[in-house]
DNA sequence: ACAACATATGAATAGTTGTTCATATGTTCA
DNA sequence: TGAACATATGAACAACTATTCATATGTTGT
């Protein structure tokens, strides 16, 4: 860890750390963000803005292994961004969060879309 | 890839897939959340909504390797979340988009904070 | 009870990513 | 010009993650 010379540091130092959120805010912030990093999961909240749907049905949409979309939605219920209405044989998926759409205008709005 | 025999399946997949952005533009997305997805970055974008810092006190608020906070503010530059000024031999870094506290909020509240 | 289907899950693998170390580049001041 | 400092960067390594395959669990209709 380097030390810096310049002035006011050590001030600097002590009052940006004490105007920071918790250190565990920012690591629970981090993981919650991890979840929208991936295309496959970004494509599968895309498909569910538009209703419920079922895991076969994804995986049609997405031309992905079945087995892959099982286990991306898994990632989205574990960290509560999807609920699941069981029917029968189906799991049919939908979006738990309203924030979902905000996050996703948001981005879209940054990268130019 | 598996096919789906329920009733309304072919219909709701193509229905669905039009619904849909752009694959590309879903990729981007991805890309960009793939920024806030680690915490090191989140903690230099927390340290820098206070105001512009030289990477060596960014280093020292977060207590890490100077060479980490670098290699990390280049995954910032790269997508234009934060710009440079230089000055004599330190480099300022500070936030340049204004969605970033946005984004931030809402994963706050998502997380319950 | 059995066959067909829908979903979930564990293990293995390949690809990606964050950190560290060493070092290069560039600036200031004596 | 040389020493001290600030930052950037390449290579190596360890840790993590997404996907696939195989298979288990659970449901429906015959």
């Amino acid at each position: 860890m380097s030390e810096c010379t310049h002035a006011n540091h050590n001030e600097l130092v002590i009052k940006t750390r004490d105007g920071m959120p918790d250190i565990d805010t920012m690591f629970e912030l981090a993981d919650f963000f991890k979840v929208f990093s991936d295309s496959t999961r970004i494509r599968i909240m895309s498909a569910l803005f538009q209703g419920e749907l079922s895991v076969c049905c994804i995986a049609e949409i997405l031309n992905m292994e079945q087995s892959t979309i099982s286990h991306q939605l898994r990632v989205l219920r574990r960290e509560n961004l999807v609920k699941v209405r069981k029917d029968g044989k189906q799991s049919y998926y939908s979006l738990a969060d309203d924030h979902i759409r905000q996050i996703f205008e948001m981005g879209l709005e940054h990268i130019g879309e």
